[in-house]
DNA sequence: TGTCCTAAAAATGTATACATCTTATGTTGA
DNA sequence: TCAACATAAGATGTATACATTTTTAGGACA
């Protein structure tokens, strides 16, 4: 019974009852708040959401079509199982995507508003890794400056697929490897240099330099997660 | 006003309302029965499908999800418009998907069922394009080899997300390239002959082999695709 | 004790009435 | 004539009653 459902207070997050609820069940699943394989009543749901049936009926369909759920008729709906396999593969298939995303933004060329997003971003990325020891609000000022590199290249890609792929790669459940990625200071700085030689590819139209840099710099990520996962102690190399 | 909708004897194709006239809707937006950017009303549906809202309103839904239809809140479903380049662009990406596919397949090996059907595939698409010209039936024939064929190579890369990324590559509107590229005979030939290098490389665990004749292999549609657009002739090259 | 059958309970599927929002229409005012 | 507003019509959003299916519970029988 996950107690962020429970929170009367809560301002609607979006126009219609329907789509407030998909983010609510939505951030319960991502949070873990339901066990993977659990069944999701719908007449429960509408007790702890204080929403009729329709609403949590149409939130259950939307999180099945992204994958979160799984439907079987008559039947109802599920959190769908994610086996770690599952979690290390989506990173995989998150380095072809990424990797032609660069590509792409370099053959196609990046306008002035992305180019000034992105030279920020490591601008800001610069400023943070200069810091001798990341606190809490680093990581995620750094997260954002992160985001923000890589949402630029999947518009700059001019192709909203592969934007909207890439979302799917990421809404997995089990947040665990959200926070075990959360790495070294030097791997950080490793990948912000990356992104640094991704830009410098894409600035000089090297479309196959880009997607061979964006395809390790997203491996490496996978290569992290599985050593975090495995319990293997991250290798130490001329470290300050 | 699809007449494919107004046929009452039609039988369900799925267990509830809303699955069969999910199928239904996909089955006319994809053959293009409704207009790109029109609005699809819920209570027109409504008439035409003989049901109430309610499951109309699910498969709506449902095919927003697949990328099919564009939602706003409170002004409904319109199909979505796709640019031809986002058609091309589907393209690369599954170039991308299908790659990763094929060398995760070499990489995890085929099991004895795997290796039949791929076995199976390849002996009858050598017989059917063994004849001198391919009748309609021919074409379906193959149309059903080839789908086989990258199927079980989805299957075989352990890797659930892939097959379905692929098959959102794959559902597009304007089925009109779907036509354009049954392709010159020579073509399907050349395409065959890919697929059983792709599937020695696969048996022998050449990973990277057949990650690139898989790139390659889809590519080369995309670049047939493009050529047919722009009403370019096919090049000719030893042809018998 | 275990299996099979039957009926009740509960869950999902569907239809429909009502609420809310959007859009179209037409009137008023300058 | 045109803009702005008001109203009505129509479309989507939501709640709820009912239908169908699944699941559960209990008992008969071997």
């Amino acid at each position: 019974m996950p107690d962020i459902l429970l929170d009367p207070d809560e301002q609607p997050t979006a126009p219609t009852r329907s789509l407030s609820v998909t983010d609510r069940i939505r951030a319960a699943i991502l949070a873990g708040e339901f066990e993977p394989g659990a069944r999701l009543h719908e007449v429960r749901l509408t007790e702890w959401l204080g929403v009729s049936r329709t609403p949590v009926r149409s939130a259950l369909q939307a999180l099945a079509a992204e994958g979160l759920l799984e439907y079987t008729p008559n039947r109802g709906f599920s959190v769908r199982r994610f086996l770690t396999s599952e979690i290390v593969d989506a990173y995989e298939i998150r380095a072809m995507l990424e990797s032609l995303a660069a590509r792409l933004a370099a053959e196609r060329g990046l306008n002035a508003d992305e180019r000034a997003i992105i030279e920020q971003a490591l601008a800001d990325g610069d400023a943070l890794l200069a810091k001798d020891e990341l606190s809490e609000d680093d990581r995620i000022a750094y997260g954002a400056v992160n985001f923000a590199f890589h949402d630029t290249i999947h518009t700059a890609s001019r192709c909203r697929m592969l934007g909207e792929m890439v979302r799917l790669c990421q809404r997995v459940p089990q947040s665990s490897h959200r926070n075990v990625v959360s790495f070294e200071l030097m791997d950080v700085r490793r990948r912000h240099d990356d992104h640094h030689r991704i830009y410098d590819a894409i600035l000089m139209s090297e479309g196959h330099r880009a997607e061979m840099l964006m395809r390790e710099h997203v491996a490496s990520v996978k290569t992290s997660l599985v050593r975090a996962l495995s319990g293997r102690p991250t290798p130490t190399r001329y470290r300050r």
